[in-house]
DNA sequence: GCTCAACTAAACCAATCCGTTTAGATTCTC
DNA sequence: GAGAATCTAAACGGATTGGTTTAGTTGAGC
């Protein structure tokens, strides 16, 4: 594997610094964060860490993208796309709820909005390997079925769009404003299970 | 008007420190603001802004809660629920989306959900008085056109906030994450004309 | 014209933070 | 085991910030 891939690193605790990077910034914020606190998250010292990064920011623009990119592979498990659409949603729904529910899905949303303004590039990557990839993904499931005469869609991206954001109602809004009023299973299901329902109507075939 | 409501302005330039803290904060978020940028803003002594608020973050809470009611009050305008839905509901979702995607609506939710850790308070009086309202006067629509028969609903408080995420596909988070080809008044009325379709398809009767 | 409350500008304090430097310890390679 | 590369702990400089204090100004009411 070519190791020139980002030209600023060298030693041998980068990782460390990074994994320690992570942590920090996913909890603090990138203005919450202290180098120190993240030196010493990453038990290195600060001069080994400005060995590493030129500076803060860069620190910051190289862990986003690091998760960028480990959130698109966690989405990147193949669905099965010979299920018919009312088999097929409800698990897609699930899993893309989940994600958002996370921790780590709601630390790294909350990331991407706050820091938005300073670090547009950031949002945006955020954005393509997120809901973006989880779009495109669930986009080329909908073609197929829709090829099979399962589905009547019009318009598959924006039916993407859609099915993705009816999965978000009630529960990640009040995740998000730390309304936690205890996260139900029960409720999850009911809510997914109402997004399909409407998808169905709307696009679904016989029924 | 009763003046004693929050006993901790007194002076005559209060409406001033508070217009100025609404500026800044909106423009540059919680810890990017500095006191003395709010002060020179409002133009005021920052002894005089610490005559009338104990500390900062007192200060962030007081502009936000007058931000929360005015989103409220915006939002109480009567609509007119002798309307059929097909005829109500796109005036309604103009309405929320041209809202979230304005320049105050996108700044109040960054910050909403960028200050929801640290201020917890704050995101849950956001979120009752601006999608909660949102969602409530529109159940009560939707409860009196159900009972007119013109839809078929079993859980009106979920439709309700599904109607509200359907019309937020695609622009708002375009917006938000700062990917702003142009904002287009065909794209609106497009996305809100199938949130309705999608709504009325689940929910609607004969038509 | 005096008083008193509200205001101002500016200096100031203590804390925090980013980033650098120094002086030395550890580890890797040969 | 010598020497080079990498690391460490700790201190430091310079800048910013939240909040206080001080010394002085403005202006309305009497």
């Amino acid at each position: 594997m070519d190791e020139t891939h980002s030209s600023i690193k060298k030693g041998r605790k980068y990782a460390q610094v990074i994994e320690g990077a992570r942590t920090v910034f996913l909890r603090d914020g990138f203005e919450g964060a202290s180098v120190d606190d993240i030196a010493r998250e990453a038990k290195v010292s600060k001069a080994t860490l400005y060995s590493y990064v030129p500076d803060k920011r860069v620190l910051f623009l190289e862990v986003a993208g690091l998760e960028a990119t480990r959130q698109a592979d966690a989405f990147t498990e193949r669905m099965d796309e010979n299920q018919p659409p009312h088999v097929l949603l409800p698990s897609a729904g699930r899993k893309i709820l989940d994600f958002l529910l996370s921790d780590f899905g709601t630390a790294v949303y909350r990331i991407a909005v706050a820091e938005s303004l300073r670090f547009p590039e950031v949002a945006q990557r955020f954005y393509e390997s997120g809901p973006g990839l989880v779009q495109k993904r669930l986009s080329q499931y909908l073609a197929t079925a829709t090829a099979r005469g399962e589905l009547v869609i019009e318009d598959i991206e924006l039916a993407a769009e859609q099915f993705a954001e009816l999965c978000k109602v009630r529960l990640v809004p009040m995740r998000i404003f730390q309304m936690v009023h205890d996260i139900d299973e029960a409720q999850k299901q009911e809510i997914v299970d109402s997004a399909v329902a409407m998808f169905l109507a709307r696009y679904g075939t016989s029924r």
